[in-house]
DNA sequence: ACAGGTATCTTGTGTCACAAGGTATAGGGC
DNA sequence: GCCCTATACCTTGTGACACAAGATACCTGT
């Protein structure tokens, strides 16, 4: 969801997504790149992105990831459960408990 | 976290649980026993929860989990955690991107 | 030359949620 | 008596996944 979410700003790439969710998160959720490219397969595998390479003049060439239109629809399903989950939790939590 | 926290409001056993978990979340947080009990193992494991086998005059025993201090304080810990998870994706969700 | 940052990918490990199956007791309907 | 359902506990196997570690390759600064 976070993945989709970012792209949804733009095109971006695996690098710079990783480096993001760091930056934004305050060092909290550093996903490592191990983690990282695999989710972009089942994104892809999903027809949620899809990848273009982009040679540069210099440097390796990089694999932007693109939000298609089913992903965003999958983006907003995605948050509205994730929303409902946490009121759900919520409701157990502040449901009658003492400490 | 939320076994921790339904046996902060008092002693109570597996079955008993589970049956909470779901009426509580209005059906969408029906954890099966194959899981539950698992759970119970680990916190056991962790000595933030301790069993009583309580026999009753009619029907199987059953298996009461109290919370220990122990237990307390991994609650409060992880209900905190929780909390700064939530508002660290939300931070990540708001900030910036349009749909 | 080499260290460190950029950039992608693969493999292996351990954890875990869940489904499915097993055991046992009790009550209700036929 | 017999089956079905509900209660109540437990175990095993499967599949998914997060993560660490390692591999490859290019570029920049010292």
């Amino acid at each position: 969801m976070l993945l989709l979410h970012l792209l949804s700003e733009g095109e971006k790439y695996g690098y710079e997504v990783a480096s993001e969710m760091a930056s934004r998160s305050e060092g909290r959720y550093e996903v490592g790149d191990g983690t990282l490219y695999p989710v972009f397969y089942r994104l892809e595998k999903e027809g949620w992105v899809e990848p273009t390479w982009r040679p540069r003049e210099r440097g390796v060439p990089r694999k932007y990831y693109r939000l298609t239109d089913e992903g965003r629809r999958a983006l907003n399903e995605a948050v509205t459960e994730w929303r409902s989950f946490v009121d759900g939790v919520e409701r157990i939590l502040t449901g009658g408990g003492e400490s």
